[in-house]
DNA sequence: CGGGGCATGTTGACCTCGTCAACATACAGC
DNA sequence: GCTGTATGTTGACGAGGTCAACATGCCCCG
């Protein structure tokens, strides 16, 4: 619905500017994307990206959403078959949470830094973040289902389990983690902390 | 071993500027702090603040790193009584540490925003964030000793902790939750998630 | 007590950036 | 081929960070 031309001066600029902002962003981090650099690196003036996006926070966003929508493909993806061994899916799910923010720690950053972004709400942002939130809580339903969790609002549980490994990513991207620490031992221990605490609740 | 002069003209701008661009990050967020708004709030030039700070991010850096000491000092005085029954006094300091979050949300965006900072490493916050984690994997060893929690590296515990603390807040603070989710509730029962998964490790 | 010198502040200038308006141009469909 | 709209381009503005040249207050030394 989004969809433009293709041919036109350009051939599809919007979308050009959406992956070269990512690319730039990967590269030398937020601070780095300027409107008119990117214009600059696909060959058009400053001002062509703005008769596609009304100003730099809109393509922020589309930068955004679009890497929310990654990772919930990449999480989605990982479930195959249903075989793996009950709660091992949850965990590999956290793992693979966790490894994508830090093969993309700018772009992480973006998808949660309101701040660089919006003061008013992003309705497009939300519905991607929503997005991964619903697929967390679908799958800790199942799990409870079959009796391998705690009951309750999978809901709450799906904010637990999705703190966990967001302040991990957070924490590790923002270098406030030793680095002697084996990071594929301290995501392992993360959600497997979660997931223990999940199984078993003690008395309030 | 900082502390300069104080009644030079302005009496001890240094420590003026931290204060006041502390305010207008909680007042307008920290895209409001400029040179030479914070100047200007301050009856000083723009240039002034380079007598002090020899830059935007060594400010920023000088607020971040007080609000880890803020931060601090807020989580060690909950302690009071060691008669806190066993572990509630860890769920305590996560539930303030959340608390502060969400009290100053722009402030703890900045202090965990490497982002809005530094390309390079700032030493000072990192003494300051590191005071943060001692602190916590002194108070976890205690608990570990009391046998209240698993034993094993109390530092890879006090990650797992933190993070979820620290997802927590981030979360909350980006509008990331649902509003309509009781958000004490929530405090206490990730904090209660993550005890409980310390307490009951089971086998790898 | 008087100067010199460093600590502080102030100003003017420059550069980068986001953004808008006026102007140019290519494509689509008639 | 012609007109209108979708795209791009340029010039200009204003905000902001920062530096250099210049001004001024304070402290200390003699």
């Amino acid at each position: 619905m989004a969809e433009r031309a293709r041919t036109y001066h350009h051939g599809d600029l919007r979308a050009s500017l959406v992956e070269e902002a990512a690319a730039m962003i990967s590269e030398g981090g937020a601070a780095s994307v300027t409107m008119r650099a990117i214009g600059s690196r696909l060959g058009v003036s400053r001002g062509a990206p703005y008769r596609h996006f009304p100003d730099k926070t809109a393509l922020l966003v589309a930068v955004a959403v679009a890497g929310f929508k990654r990772l919930n493909r990449r999480l989605g993806s990982g479930d195959a078959g249903a075989s793996s061994s009950s709660v091992e899916r949850l965990r590999r799910m956290g793992e693979q949470y966790v490894r994508f923010a830090l093969e993309h720690p700018a772009h992480y950053r973006l998808m949660y830094g309101k701040e660089a972004l919006a003061r008013q709400d992003q309705p497009e942002l939300r519905k991607a973040a929503g997005a991964l939130l619903e697929n967390l809580i679908d799958v800790i339903r199942v799990h409870q289902q079959r009796g391998e969790i705690e009951g309750g609002d999978p809901r709450a549980q799906a904010y637990v389990a999705w703190s966990a490994v967001h302040g991990l990513a957070s924490l590790l991207i923002e270098k406030q983690i030793d680095p002697n620490v084996d990071v594929d031992d301290l995501i392992r221990q993360t959600t497997q902390t979660i997931l223990d605490g999940m199984r078993d609740r003690s008395p309030d």
